[in-house]
Parts: structure tokens; sequence; C-alpha cells
DNA sequence: ATGGCAGGAATGTCCTGA
């Protein structure tokens, strides 16, 4: 079993590249962020065309978040958003697919320390983590796929001290995310790719995708059951080479 | 120090992203 996150950054500019993709990695799961896309325009005929079943939360402009499965997996129990969270923005939604619970999560991004959407950011960040522990409590094969907008360690960015807690780095963020580590997930990428300068998104702008100038945010944790049948972790770089790609590029994981 | 690129909404130019 492969799962896959990918913040496409619009769905419907990018759908033609996430059937490319699929067609070219035949995965069984792929979690999707930022559709930018209101829920009824989601273009469920096109995917099931490709043969695969999704779960989605739309929202016009900005955020959603869709989990699609390719025909023949059990697609269940979906739960959109985090439930006891009232939050406007849908950044969440969950399924079980063949007897994984998946987490797809497009994280706050928080725009700066001073914004108050850091604030948002930080409170969306305890409210995920106490849904990560229910969900951990009932659900031993567990996976927490998105678009963290959080770079773990230092050797997740092109410029350590340039980002030096700016947000995507303050201390903050990272023990959020060293605590989703405490409650037993593992960080797949990292289990199977010690190097630094392994990046998942790049700036549009000044050719940072070409200088490698980048950060790690998009990432796939996994609980320790599941931890125990991985076999590989890969960033595919290749959507980000394409034309009119978006900024981030997905992540894979692989599962006996 | 600033803006740079891209998408959406809208049709001016601003908001948001990371």
């Amino acid at each position: 079993m492969r799962l896959a996150t990918w913040n496409v950054n619009s769905l419907k500019v990018r759908l033609p590249q996430v059937l490319q993709w699929l067609a070219d990695n035949p995965i069984e799961v792929l979690c999707l962020q930022e559709l930018k896309m209101d829920h009824p325009v989601f273009p469920l005929a096109e995917i099931e065309a490709a043969g695969y079943q999704a779960a989605w939360f739309g929202q016009k402009t900005y955020n959603g978040v869709a989990i699609l499965v390719k025909n023949g997996c059990s697609l269940g129990d979906v739960v959109a958003g985090i439930p006891g969270y009232d939050d406007e923005q849908r950044r969440v939604i969950a399924a079980t697919v063949d007897g994984v619970r998946v987490v797809c999560a497009y994280f706050v991004n928080g725009e700066s320390v001073e914004s108050p959407k850091y604030q948002y950011k930080l409170q969306w960040l305890a409210e995920l983590e106490r849904y990560v522990a229910s969900e951990l409590a009932v659900h031993r094969d567990f996976a927490l796929l998105g678009d963290y907008n959080i770079a773990p360690e230092d050797r997740d960015v092109y410029d350590p001290e340039g980002w030096r807690e700016q947000v995507l780095c303050t201390t903050p963020e990272r023990d959020s995310f060293r605590r989703l580590i405490g409650m037993g997930l593992a960080d797949s990428f990292r289990l199977f790719n010690d190097e630094d300068k392994q990046y998942s998104w790049w700036d549009y702008r000044a050719m940072m995708f070409r200088r490698n100038m980048g950060v790690r945010i998009d990432h796939i944790l996994i609980s320790d059951s599941l931890k125990a049948r991985a076999s590989a972790c890969v960033i595919d770089k290749a959507p980000r080479k394409w034309e009119r790609p978006s900024d981030h590029t997905p992540v894979v994981v692989t599962l006996a």
C-alpha cells in the first residue's frame, strides 16, 4: 500500500497534473491540500474515470482537502473537519482505507509571528494534537499526511539562520511537531533519509527550485504498527519540474 | 530593505500563500 500527500495549490489548475501523476504512480491513497475549490464543483467524474474514489471537503478560494482512494480499496468512516472544533476554514478530512485511519490536513500557515494568523495557527495545532491523540486511542494503524507548514529541524530549511524563529520554524510550531512524534508517530521520510537539503516546497520566485532553496514542510507521520510495515518514503520532485507546477511536490510512503 | 511568483475573485487591484 502506498500513501501520498500533495498540496496542489488549486485543484482546478492542477487536475491534469494530478491525473497524470496518478497514471505514472498508481498509488492507493492520495491526500490533497489547497483545493481552492467550492465543495460542489469537485471534479469527481474525472477522478472516478481515472479509477479512484474520493472524499473531499471543499471551500471557495481558500483551503480545501481531499482523499483519493484507488478502486478496490475500501473507503469508509469519512469525517470532515476536527470534531469538537468549530473552524470555518476547511483544512482536515479523515477516512479509513483498508483498515488504515488516514487523516489529511492542511495546517495553518500563520503568515508571521506578529500576525493574528499565528495565534490561530497555535490554537489550531492544539486542536489537531487533541484530535490525533483521540484517533490514536482507537486506531492502531494511523497516518497523518499533509502540508504541515512546519519545518521540523534546521536541516529541513535551506537557510536556517535566515529562518530562525520565523513562521514554519518557530519553537512553538516545532514543539507541536515534536509532541505529535511523542504520541508514538514517526516522520516516515526520516526513517529512510538522513540527508539535509531535502525539500518539499520551493518559492515560485527567484528560481528557488532550480537553486534547491526550499523547505521540507509536507510530511507523513505514521503509527508504530505502520512503521513496522514501511519500506520507503520519497519526495517526488518530478511534478515540480512540469509546466505551471504547484509550489509543493508529492511525498510518498510505501507500506507492506 | 523590498519584491520577486502564482491563484482566486473580479475586471481594480487586493488577499493569501510560505
